[in-house]
DNA sequence: TAATAAATTGCAAGCGTTTGCAAAGTTTTT
DNA sequence: AAAAACTTTGCAAACGCTTGCAATTTATTA
C-alpha cells in the first residue's frame, strides 16, 4: 500500500540502508545518491514510518496529557500551551480525560505506557487517593511531570501556581476593603489546590486577628452547581456573611447566580472574590475581582520541564516544583 | 529495560508465539500454560508494547484531530465529545492546533500521516484555501471526517451544525419580535460557517420582505475584538440599525461590551443574538439570546462516523453529512 | 492396535526502520 | 607501484510483536 524506504531501494538498485542515510541526510551518502533518492522519494510521495522508526530506536515523539476533563477552560488553555511547545520542540500530543475518575485516570496511563509515550504531563483527578499507578511510571523510569493538580509528596517535577499566595492576596485584600466575616468556599478536602487555597484563607485571616471559625468555611466541588449549594449552606449557618472567597471562577459565579437570586446586592450586601480569572469572570455582572491564574504558562512550562526530562534520561536531573505567580485582579464583585 | 514476550517465554521455556497468543487468550492455548504466562506477566509488571504490534498488523489506535484553537470553547468541547467515544472504542486521541494557520494545518497532517493515525477528525483553518493536502489524503486512502468547519466539494464524510437554519431561526425570531433593520456581524468569507450563516440571515430576511443590503452586513473574525470593530464599523455605516445578528457568541459580546460603553441599552435600543451558545452567554450582563450548537455531540458525531470509516475499510462508505440540530434559546439581548 | 482426528506448541518470516561493521572502490601517500 | 587512507555502499541483525503452517503430543475412532 504506502511507499517504503525498500521500494525506493528496489527502484533505484541500492541498498535500503543507503536510501535510510540518504533521506536523513547522512553525510556518508555521495550529494548524487542523495539527490536520487530524495526526488524518487518525493515522486513516489514516500512517509517515513514513525512507528517502525520507533520501534528501532525505542523512542516515541508522543507526550501523553492526563486531565480531568478537556473543556474547562484552565485545561484546555493549559493543552493549548502544551501542544504549542510540544509542537516546537517536534512531539505530538496525546491527550486523555479522566473525567474525575482515578479508574479511568489508571486506565489512562495504562495505556500511554503502552504506546511508550516519550513522557507524561499530569493533572489528577479528585478522586485520586491511590497512588500505584504513580509509582509504578517511577519505576518504569517513565517522564512526567505534574501540573496544576499534584500529588505532593511523589518526586516528580511538578508546576503549579502559586495557589496559597494568592489565596492570601485574595483574603487580604477584602480585609483590607474593609470585611471581617469573610467565608470560604472551599474545593474537594484531597485536592493539592483545596489544601493551599484554605490554608491562605485562614493564614491571611489570622494575621489580621480574624477567626477563621467564625467565618464559616463550606466544602464542595468545584463547579457552578457547587457554588450555589456552597452558598445556600452557608448562608443559612452563617446569616450575617459579609464577604466570600471561592476556590475558583464557576464556584464563585454560581454563588453569584444564587447571592443574585436571594436578592442580595453584589459588592454591597456581599462581596465575592474568586480565581482563575476565567475569560466569563469579567464579563458577568458585576464583573468578578478574581485571581489570575496563567493557565496556558502552566502548560507550557510544565511541556519545557517535561522535554528538558526526556532528553536528559540518564543523566540525574533533581525533581524540583516551579510556582508562577498569580495576580490580583479587582474588578466590580468587590 | 522494559520486559517483552521473549522475557516471559525464556522464563518459562516455551516459545514468543505460545506466550503472545496466552496473552491474547487465543483458543488454541491450554489453560494451565495461560495461566502461567498471565500470572509472570503481572509478576514482571509486563506492558504490550504497542509499537511493535502497530508495526506487524499496520493498525493503531490514534484518532488524530486537528482544530484551529485549543482552548476555544466549542473546540475544546468537541474534543471533549470525541475522546469520550475514543475511549470507549479503544482508540486514543492525538492533537494539534493549526492557529487558524494553514501551513502549520499541513504540518500537522503530515505528522500524523507518519504517525499512520487510523484516522483523522479535522476543522480546517480559516486561511485554508489550498486543497492539496486534503487531496493527498484522499489518495493515501486515510479515512477522514470533517467537523464544523469543513471543506464543502471534497467528499470526505462532514458532521456539522444546521448553520442555515440556526440563523435563519434566529433572524426570524427577530423580525417576529419586531425589528426590521437587522444587520448581520460574518465572519470570514471564505469559511463554510460564515456562509451560511450569512446565507440564513439573508434568506430570512427576504422572507419576510425586507432588503438585506438596508441592513448591513460587515465582515470580520471570529474574535471578541472583532465584534467591537464590527459594531463601531456598523454604527456608523448604518446608524439607525435596530438589532444585530452575530456570527458567534464572542463576535455578539464582543459587540455587547461596545455597545453598553456607547451608552446604548440592550434590548431596548438594540437587540443583539448570538450563535454558539457558550457557557458565558448565559451569565453576561443582559443574557445572550443565541442559537445552540451541540459542540459536544458534534464531537461524539464526527468520532463515531470515523470509527464506522475506519472499520469498514474496504467496503465503500458513501460519504455523507450529517447536521446537527440548532436550537434557538431565547435570553435576555432580544 | 493402528489409523485418524483434535489439541497444543513452536518455527520462522515479516512489519519498516536503523546501525555497526565489512566490503568495495577511489584517492592519496610513500 | 604498493600501501595506506578515505569515501561510498551494502549486509545483516535487531527492535517486539503477530501469524500461517508445520510439528508434536494426546485423545478418539475403527
Amino acid at each position: 500500500m504506502s511507499v517504503t524506504i525498500k521500494d525506493i531501494a528496489k527502484r533505484l538498485n541500492i541498498s535500503p540502508s543507503t536510501v535510510s542515510r540518504a533521506l536523513r541526510d547522512h553525510p556518508d551518502i555521495s550529494p548524487e545518491t542523495k539527490k536520487k533518492v530524495i526526488e524518487l522519494a518525493e515522486k513516489l510521495e514516500y512517509r517515513p514510518n514513525v512507528i517502525a522508526r520507533s520501534l528501532q530506536t525505542k523512542k516515541t515523539n508522543l507526550i501523553g496529557i492526563i486531565v480531568p476533563e478537556i473543556k474547562h477552560h484552565f485545561f484546555s488553555a493549559a493543552i493549548s500551551g502544551i501542544e504549542e511547545v510540544a509542537y516546537k520542540e517536534g512531539y505530538a500530543i496525546i491527550v486523555a480525560k479522566s473525567n474525575e475518575d482515578f479508574r479511568r485516570e489508571e486506565m489512562n496511563i495504562n495505556v500511554f505506557v503502552e504506546n511508550r509515550v516519550a513522557g507524561m504531563l499530569i493533572s489528577i483527578s479528585e478522586t485520586t487517593v491511590d497512588k500505584e499507578p504513580f509509582h509504578m511510571l517511577k519505576r518504569m523510569g517513565v517522564p512526567v511531570v505534574f501540573f496544576d493538580r499534584v500529588i505532593e509528596d511523589m518526586d516528580f517535577p511538578k508546576v503549579v501556581v502559586d495557589d496559597y499566595n494568592g489565596a492570601f492576596k485574595a483574603v487580604e485584600y477584602l480585609i483590607k476593603t474593609g470585611y471581617r466575616k469573610i467565608a470560604h468556599l472551599a474545593g474537594p478536602k484531597f485536592l493539592s489546590i483545596s489544601k493551599l487555597r484554605l490554608q491562605g484563607y485562614i493564614d491571611a485571616l489570622k494575621k489580621y486577628g480574624i477567626d477563621p471559625d467564625e467565618c464559616g468555611i463550606i466544602h464542595g466541588g468545584l463547579h457552578e452547581e457547587d457554588g450555589a449549594i456552597g452558598f445556600h449552606r452557608l448562608i443559612n449557618s452563617f446569616p450575617d456573611v459579609e464577604a466570600i472567597f471561592a476556590v475558583n471562577d464557576p464556584v464563585a459565579i454560581g454563588a453569584c447566580m444564587e447571592i443574585k437570586k436571594l436578592g442580595y446586592k453584589i459588592p454591597d450586601d456581599i462581596a465575592i472574590v474568586g480565581f482563575s480569572n476565567n475569560p466569563i469572570s469579567s464579563m458577568i455582572e458585576p464583573a468578578l475581582t478574581t485571581i489570575e491564574q496563567p493557565a496556558y504558562d502552566v502548560g507550557k512550562t510544565a511541556a519545557n520541564m517535561l522535554i528538558d526530562l526526556i532528553r536528559n534520561r540518564g543523566r540525574e536531573i533533581k525533581p524540583r516544583t516551579i510556582v508562577l505567580r498569580t495576580k490580583l485582579i479587582v474588578r466590580d464583585s468587590a
